[in-house]
DNA sequence: ATCGTTCATCGTCAATCTACGATAAAGATG
DNA sequence: CATCTTTATCGTAGATTGACGATGAACGAT
């Protein structure tokens, strides 16, 4: 046996890793859509971005999801609704990470 | 008929596609590991970055070609080799649709 | 001309992604 | 309570991605 632990292991950086990561869910014109329009309007309600998008709503939300694990968007349940809101703490990240990638 | 054009059509924004696609070709750490190694060392002859990654020859060669695909990156054919380098200013663009992302 | 080296491409398999309809869960409303 | 609205999740089908070995193409050296 020449692995003994649990944790999924890769041999790329932890900067790699973050970055490709924020990158993935960055990946889909939709979902850059979706945080445009957050970024744009402040919060939604997943209904709004709903109507705007060219999408199912069951898509829509498994997009919201990708966004939402990848700590782009945050959302907060209101009563029968779900309000979204962008993070803008990780699009900065993003930027600083890509930035130190330049030099 | 409501579509004559033979183009593909997409509802999304020219910056959500182009931004998506950059992404895109960061969303996998041996992607980012490449750039950084060619934004750090210059250029680098395809073999040099296969002995840097724990992945086959062949592995690496089609993320090259994604990346290349992408304009991160210039490849040159030189003898038997191609030398590779980044360009930055992809980085830069990128960069900057996450700044218009930000606002 | 025949090797040996270097790299891109082909073929392929498993895994992941994208899209959607259908359904479930949770709150509001009558 | 029954129903409507809103959203998340399930199940699934098709497309794309990621990995590799094998092979081919291009060049330099013997």
């Amino acid at each position: 046996m020449t692995q003994t632990r649990t944790e999924a292991r890769t041999p790329f950086t932890r900067a790699d890793e973050e970055l490709a990561l924020l990158a993935k869910a960055l990946a889909h014109p939709a979902r850059v859509a979706i945080l445009r329009v957050l970024t744009r309007r402040g919060e939604c309600v997943c209904g709004q971005i709903v109507d705007l998008m060219p999408l199912a709503q069951a898509t829509v939300s498994q997009h919201l999801k990708v966004l939402k694990d990848a700590g782009l968007v945050q959302g907060e349940i209101d009563g029968p609704r779900t309000c979204y809101c962008a993070h803008p703490a990780a699009l900065e990240r993003l930027q600083k990470l890509v930035g130190a990638l330049i030099d």
